[in-house]
RNA sequence: GCGGACGUGGCGGAAUGGUAGACGCUGGAGACUUAAAAUCUUCUGCCCCUCUGGGCGUGCGGGUUCAAGUCCCGCCGUCCGCACCA
């Protein structure tokens, strides 16, 4: 037996063994309590990176922890296979998108297996894979059918030299991310998923999500953005158009009276109308258009409008005409793309009267005495009580604003409705490597469901992408079809689905993977929902909330009986690396860099000078990246797993350091030669039970709360506690518990151990050790001793010492008597086993 | 602008209102060794002191409390999310 572990050999052996027992398998029909164990599925880009390891590790734990009580776990695995980067590598490689794809996915399963992980292999899919890309074809029409899809002309972001759509978070400075080229606003037919009939379902289901991050939760409510307010109509003085109202949204109708102006959208229709005939307006609103969305042009963007002729009428005064503008600032998205401008109390309504001169009125103050008292330079939004308001005033804000909605109902000119920020979710992608939208274009029927039983609708595999666009636009015969409907030649939608539809239900897949629908209810409901998900908080939005709106969906149309799909979340921090650059502005990557003898950094290559740059998430552009591969050879599957989940709080982001890895390959080691230290010992060590017992209950706790790094630091403990206690059979005990413990997060350290200690079977389903509470509790205690809240002196004293005793022991220490000099204690508290405090 | 999180040694970080700095890393000293690696022992918040010991200390300023890293108020700083959302 070596004296040294040896992963290179060990991670081999014990892989092979978990898979030849099938060991992780999940079993729907398993008799035990079941728990779901889910990560992020990764993109398959290539390699696995860092961020990869530390998210998949921390399941990792969980799972095998979970199986270990006595759970049956689904713990699967599998790849978000669509999307834009195979298309990119088309592009510059000339290979075909999906041969990209599935030789990254063979790559990165190797890669994966080489960490150990418990996972189910043989529930893996793939999106890009027809078999599960057809049933979620199924489920679109679903959703079609249900009336949750429609068909609607959109706005863009149209790069004209690469023919495509582009992504908000694509478009840089108003420039296409990949051609450099100018960025079109363009009109497309889209498909959209009406996400928005959910909205408020979505915001009352985050109140049930007790398991998941505030700040996930917050960042959900925010995006979905519920506002109450009054929808009113203004009477236009003339009617324009077959035209006589404008219709706008306020949260503030408490404020009706210091209207000064109404300002429309340039995408109005009543701007459109106008612009018709008005050139000066037409070039005002392409104006508007051409204006970037950056946060930057936005915080500059002077509030601009383009007086019309229209007036409106107040409609609480029939005397009272405000007048029309069209306005950079209001949004044809929200609302109802107009709004009545309050100078007074809204700042880009300020800012808008202060360029055009338009009256700026206080109509609330934060006492009726103030009411007389002028806006300053700048608007106030703050709540108060209602002044120059007519018969409002007075009024606190709120019972202005009921007052307003009551009048306005009462008198049929508006009434009290919901806003949300939420739009409805358009996953039209014009794109070639994605899930084909199952839909047939027919001149006379319009659009036609493809046929259940033509699915999968599959993507051709003889596709080029010499010219820029969608390739599937292009093809010969792959379009053409008859209606399947009345037969006549028809065309093929030829969008793609955004891929995001892809990863919105692949959880439910992994549950229940039958051949002819998606889903199998009944097995699907006995694994879902997902008990524990980890993953990125970069997703705390978008996935994640596409994931609960596609559940409630298919909730809504009885598919499934679960309206959550994620009962614990958990989003991990991020891997990062110091950056460096050479003098002349390059980035350098870790290993081009050197220690000089001054102890300075010089890029290793030339032996120049380098400047140190910020610690920042590992990423290819910055060159930071610490390729996991290379790492593993060197220091085995358990050492980087354990390095991953020290340290570091898990929500927090992990610094990549050398030293640390070496610090968790010694930790291995250590643990190796304790094991071997174990005998046929005898004697009991009451303490070293004790020790034992409470690491048993901390890990476990640590576990459960997610909290690896305190587990870790549990287990040096346990570590260093035993490496000093002699021999006994406690702490041989003690060494076979420590085996158990390790396991989940150094599981093929624990396999070695386990063998070498004659146990049967494989520690990976061995149950987890049982704590005697009894031994969480000590008989001597250490008591605090304060003078004036001071530590002055600790004391060992037998547990269940009554206040008068322990009092009288405080006060017969010479430190004390040294601190008190003489005088008499004015007051003691005592905190029974923990503390004395002398208050002199 | 709005919303949120965070701020503790040289570093990562521990601390149900009750012994601040667990555990790891780094560094110092020593043991073993011809030597190195590995391993082991030991020290490692700052300051004063020969020692016993003492003072200071959780971003800053106040407050509550017998007792505050923790609770409250006000600042400062860093990071994150959203952003012309009416």
């Amino acid at each position: 037996m070596s004296s040294r572990f040896d992963p290179a050999a060990a991670d081999q052996r014990w892989q092979q063994k978990w898979a030849e027992q099938n060991c992780f398998a999940a079993d729907s029909a398993s008799p035990k309590p079941k728990t779901y164990v889910l990560e992020m599925f990764p993109y398959p880009s290539g390699r696995i990176h860092m961020g990869h390891v530390r998210n998949y590790t921390m399941g990792d734990v969980i799972a095998r922890y979970r199986r270990m009580q006595g759970f049956e776990v689904l713990h699967p695995m599998g790849w978000d296979a669509f999307g834009m980067p195979a298309e990119n590598a088309a592009m510059e490689r000339k290979v075909h998108p999906g041969d990209w794809t599935w030789s990254n996915i063979a790559t990165m399963r190797d890669q994966l297996k080489r960490l150990g992980f418990a996972l189910d292999w043989s529930r893996e899919l793939a999106t890009c894979d027809p078999a599960y890309y057809g049933h979620e074809q199924a489920l679109f029409l679903d959703l079609f059918e249900a009336g949750l899809v429609y068909r609607k002309e959109s706005e863009v972001n149209w790069d004209p030299v690469d023919m495509t759509v582009l992504a908000n978070e694509q478009v840089i400075d108003g420039r296409g991310w990949r051609s450099g080229a100018v960025v079109e606003r363009r009109k497309l037919s889209q498909w959209f998923l009406k996400i928005t009939d959910f909205a408020e379902e979505l915001l009352d289901g985050l109140g049930s999500l007790d398991q998941w991050p505030d700040k996930v939760r917050l960042m959900q409510e925010n995006w979905i953005g519920k506002s109450r307010g009054l929808q009113f109509r203004f009477r236009l003085a003339e009617p324009v158009g077959g035209t006589s109202e404008i219709e706008v949204f306020t949260t503030r109708p408490d404020t009706i009276f210091g209207a000064s102006f109404v300002a429309i959208a340039a995408g109005h229709p009543i701007a459109e109308a106008l612009a018709a005939r008005n050139e000066e307006l037409a070039a005002f609103i392409a104006e508007c258009r051409a204006g970037g969305t950056s946060a930057a042009e936005i915080e500059t963007a002077e509030k601009k409008g383009f007086r019309t002729t229209l007036e409106v009428v107040h409609p609480l005064n029939p005397d009272w005409r405000l007048p029309v503008y069209v306005a950079n600032f209001v949004l044809m998205e929200y609302g109802t793309g107009a709004i009545f401008g309050v100078p007074g109390h809204d700042q880009r309504d300020f800012e808008f009267a202060t360029r055009y001169q338009l009256p700026i009125r206080r109509v609330v103050a934060s006492s009726e005495e103030k009411a007389s008292a002028a806006i300053g330079d700048a608007a106030e939004p703050m709540h108060g009580v209602a002044v120059n308001s007519s018969f409002l005033d007075g009024l606190p804000t709120e019972e202005a604003s009921a007052e307003i909605i009551r009048r306005a109902e009462a008198g049929g000119w508006g009434r009290g409705t919901t806003q949300y920020r939420l739009r409805d979710w358009g996953v039209s992608r014009q794109r070639y490597w994605g899930t084909p939208i199952p839909i047939v274009h027919c001149d006379g029927c319009g659009p036609v469901p493809v046929p259940r039983d033509q699915l999968p609708v599959v993507l051709p595999q003889d596709v080029n992408f010499d010219i820029p666009g969608n390739p599937l636009d292009r093809h010969p015969s792959w379009g053409k079809v008859e209606c399947p409907k009345c037969g006549s030649r028809a065309r093929r939608e030829t969008d793609t689905l955004d891929t995001f539809v892809d990863s919105s239900w692949y959880f439910i897949r992994f549950a229940s993977q039958p051949g002819d629908q998606p889903f199998d209810r009944a097995e699907a409901e006995a694994w879902l929902p997902v008990a524990q998900y980890i993953g990125g908080v970069e997703h705390a939005i978008l996935h994640l909330l596409y994931a609960r709106f596609w559940t409630r969906a298919l909730n809504h149309i009885r598919r499934i009986g679960i309206a959550e799909p994620f009962k614990g979340l958990f989003t991990q921090g991020m891997v990062t690396h110091e950056t460096y650059k050479s003098l002349d502005g390059r980035w350098l990557a870790p290993d081009e860099v050197d220690v000089a003898q001054g102890g300075g950094l010089i890029e290793a290559a030339t032996g120049s000078a380098i400047e140190r740059g910020r610690i920042e998430k590992m990423s290819k552009s910055k060159r930071n990246t610490i390729d996991p591969e290379p790492i593993i050879d060197r220091y085995g599957a358990d050492a980087v797993r354990w390095f991953m989940l020290s340290d570091s709080p898990p929500e927090r982001d992990l610094e990549w350091s050398e030293s640390s890895i070496e610090g968790a390959a010694r930790f291995v080691q250590r643990v190796w030669r304790m094991v071997g230290s174990h005998g046929a010992n005898q004697g009991d060590d009451v303490q070293i039970d004790r020790k034992l017992h409470r690491t048993i209950a901390a890990v476990g706790d640590a576990i459960d709360g997610l909290q690896f790094n305190k587990a870790v630091a549990q287990l040096y403990e346990l570590v260093g506690t035993l490496e000093k206690a002699p021999p006994s059979a406690s702490r041989d005990f003690a060494i076979l518990t420590l085996v158990r413990l390790v396991s989940p997060m150094a599981p093929h350290l624990a396999e070695e151990c386990w063998a070498k200690l004659g146990q049967p079977g494989l520690v990976a389903t061995a149950d987890w050790p049982a704590h005697d509470p009894s031994m969480l509790i000590d008989d001597q205690v250490t008591i605090a001793v304060q003078v004036n809240g001071k530590l002055r002196d600790t004391l060992t004293a037998p547990r269940g010492l009554d206040r008068a005793a322990a009092e009288a022991l405080a006060l017969a220490s010479d430190k004390i008597q040294r601190q008190l000099d003489g005088a008499a204690p004015r007051k003691v508290i005592v905190v029974p086993d923990r503390l004395v405090n002398i208050v002199a």
